[in-house]
Order: structure tokens, then C-alpha cells, then sequence
DNA sequence: ATTATCTATAGATCTATAGATAATGC
DNA sequence: ATTATCTATAGATCTATAGATAATGC
């Protein structure tokens, strides 16, 4: 097989799939649909994949990968004080979801779905989180991760309403800015920082 | 026909339809499971709302007019300070989300299906809390409000994976108790109260 | 020889309705 | 007469595979 007729298809089903999954979920998506979009036959993607199910793990698995490496965005170890890291740390991650914004809402819908390998991950990477910031924080930093992540991810899932209801004037990206500083400050009075 | 009788199925379909949904989304869910489970036969489902998409229609009318009621729990008339006021509408607002945990998954999931009504509906409870309280507060209240509601919600949405990765000790209502006080902790620090 | 692709179709659901029958209220 | 209920089935998808054919690498 050439390298380059490989990615073509057995790599486009997988784009495809990541975008049908996050739009509709594991009920909504087609097989058909997927093929279509990744421009092949539909017998291909049971060729490559075998099933609808597994070709969901699959992708189930990338995307939690992303969000667990996402989360070790708040930690940024540069030699600055505790305040201007949070400041860069909360910020990188909302910017990461910016330019990620269908994912929160794919991890909370599809969390039983999840591979305990995938959950021994996450598992880890909030331990290493809660560790490192716990050394200069007197708060329970459990906490102040589930506020930090409140705040950024919840914006995301409430966007289309929000959007809908006009709640805030001006554009999108004019509201995710704003939103993006009132997160960075509203963590800050929480420390007294 | 008697009350009775028109109580048990066309109610049940309903009561089991609200389950169905908010357990598996549109898709997920099928008529025959909504009909097992209401103990009717599957034809009374479309007998009484012609089609899954019509029944689906009502369940989410139904749900958002109870998110739309619940937010305004936030607002307590009490002739009590802001401080006060701000404690219990929180606690309200935070106990409604533990009796109805499901009900955030399926807003954010089925937020373009919402009737245009119902959109109105939201809207405006949104617009009367804002002006009730922007009164009393010198920053942009519409912030505050999202603050208020990503610390209640996020939490539920986050439950089953937060339990499964095990990032809090002890039981799930000793958990969500401390998050129900660290969020009323949280906002009142962002207002310096 | 092996890998990739296509056509055609089996088999399993699921939604929705038609048509018959029973229950209810006037 | 009207409302409620059941049985049976049409019709529409959708997943998955079998089997044939083309492309590729050794």
C-alpha cells in the first residue's frame, strides 16, 4: 500500500468520524454519514474500523487524550509569581478551547464510554495538577481546579444559548474575551491575589 | 373516558418519555422503550402524540420552562442584604440542580430544538434578574450571572466523570455539599462581600 | 500475495399507521 | 358515538458483510 492513498482514507474516516460523533453524538451518527464525509464507500469504514462501535472508542479515546493533556495547560512553569501563572494558565486554557469548542460537551455526554485506560489518565494528570499547585495554595486546590474548569468549560456549553437569547451584546469573539477576563479575575478574588 | 384512565397512559408516556430523553438524548431514545416503560402498548404513544418528534417537542418545552423557573431561584425578595440574599439564592439554586441532576446535560445537548417560545421565556427571566440585581452591583451583573450559573451547573455535568476518577474523598452529598458552599464562597469573594 | 476498494444485499431495528376490538359517557 | 387500546405490518433506515475487482509492493 502507498503511504499516501493510506491516509487518505483510513485517516479521513477518523477526521470524519471525530466531526459526526462531537455534532450528534453516538445514536445521531451515521455510518453512512461518516463515509460520505470522509469521502469513501461506506464498506471502507468497516473495513478499517469494523464496527460503528469501535470506530467510536477510537475516537472517544483521541479526544479524551486532548482534553487530559488540555487540562496541564494551567500549569505553566515559567519562573513567575503564583498570580501572573494563573493569570497565563487559565487564559491558555480557554484559549485552547476557542479553538476547541465542541469538545467539553462530547466528554460529558459520552463519560460512560470512556476506556479505564483513558480514565487512569485523566485521573493523573488532575493528581500531578492538584499536587504542584497545592504546595503554594492554603485552599483546598481541589476546589479551585473544579472552579477554574466551571468557568472556562461551562461558557462553551452554554454558548448556543446564549448566543440565541443575546444575552451579551456585541460578537462572539468580543464575549469570549470578556468572558475570558472575568474568569481570570474572579479566580484571583477568590485567592485575595 | 375516565380521568383516571387518561391520567395513567397519556401521563405515563409522558413521565417515561422525560426519562427516556434525558437519559439517552433524541436519538438514543426509541417509542418502543418510552411505551415499555409507561406500560402501554407502543401504537398509544403515537395515539396520543402522533410522533416521536412531536413527543420530543413537548418534553423539551416542558424541562426549559422548569430552567427557566429555576434561575430565578437565584432572586430571593427577602428584606435581607446582599450578602444574605446572594447566600440563599445560590443554595436554592445549587439544591434544585441536586433534585433535577440531569436536566443541564439536556439543555446543553438539545439547545436548538428549544421552541422559539420558550426561547422568549428564558430570555426574559434572564432580563428581569439581570435589572433586579445590576441595582445593587457596580459590575456588569450579566458576568456575575454566568459566574453564578457555571460554578451550580458545571458540577452535574462533571459528576460521573469526577466520581469515576475519584477527585474528591468521601461520599457524593458530603461532595456536594463542600461545592455548594465553595461556590457561595467563590462569588461572594469576586464581589468583595 | 497483500492491501484497498466497490457493488449488492442480508438482517436487524425503529417509526408509524391501518384496521379491528373493547371501554366509556351521554 | 367517542375515546382508548391491541395486533399486525408496511416502509424506511442503518449496520455489517460477502464476494468480486482493482491497485500495490515484493
Amino acid at each position: 500500500m502507498s503511504n499516501r492513498e493510506k491516509y487518505t482514507s483510513e485517516e479521513a474516516i477518523l477526521e470524519a468520524a471525530g466531526q459526526e460523533f462531537m455534532e450528534k453524538g453516538f445514536y445521531g451518527a451515521r455510518t453512512t454519514s461518516i463515509a460520505e464525509r470522509a469521502g469513501v464507500t461506506h464498506a471502507m469504514l468497516h473495513y478499517y474500523y469494523r464496527s460503528k462501535e469501535q470506530l467510536f472508542e477510537r475516537i472517544v479515546s483521541d479526544k479524551m487524550s486532548v482534553i487530559a493533556d488540555s487540562v496541564m495547560m494551567i500549569l505553566v512553569d515559567e519562573n513567575l509569581p503564583l498570580k501572573e501563572r494563573l493569570e497565563k494558565g487559565i487564559a491558555k486554557h480557554f484559549d485552547f478551547l476557542v479553538s476547541n469548542p465542541l469538545l467539553p460537551c462530547f466528554l460529558v455526554n459520552e463519560v460512560d464510554r470512556i476506556h479505564p485506560i483513558m480514565v487512569d489518565l485523566i485521573k493523573e494528570r488532575f493528581a500531578v495538577m492538584v499536587n504542584v499547585m497545592q504546595k503554594e495554595i492554603d485552599i483546598d486546590v481541589r476546589h479551585l481546579v473544579l472552579d477554574i474548569l466551571s468557568q472556562n468549560v461551562m461558557p462553551f456549553l452554554l454558548l448556543p444559548i446564549v448566543e440565541k437569547i443575546g444575552f451579551f451584546d456585541g460578537g462572539r469573539d468580543e464575549m469570549l474575551e470578556r468572558i475570558k477576563e472575568e474568569n481570570v479575575t474572579i479566580i484571583l478574588k477568590r485567592l485575595g491575589l
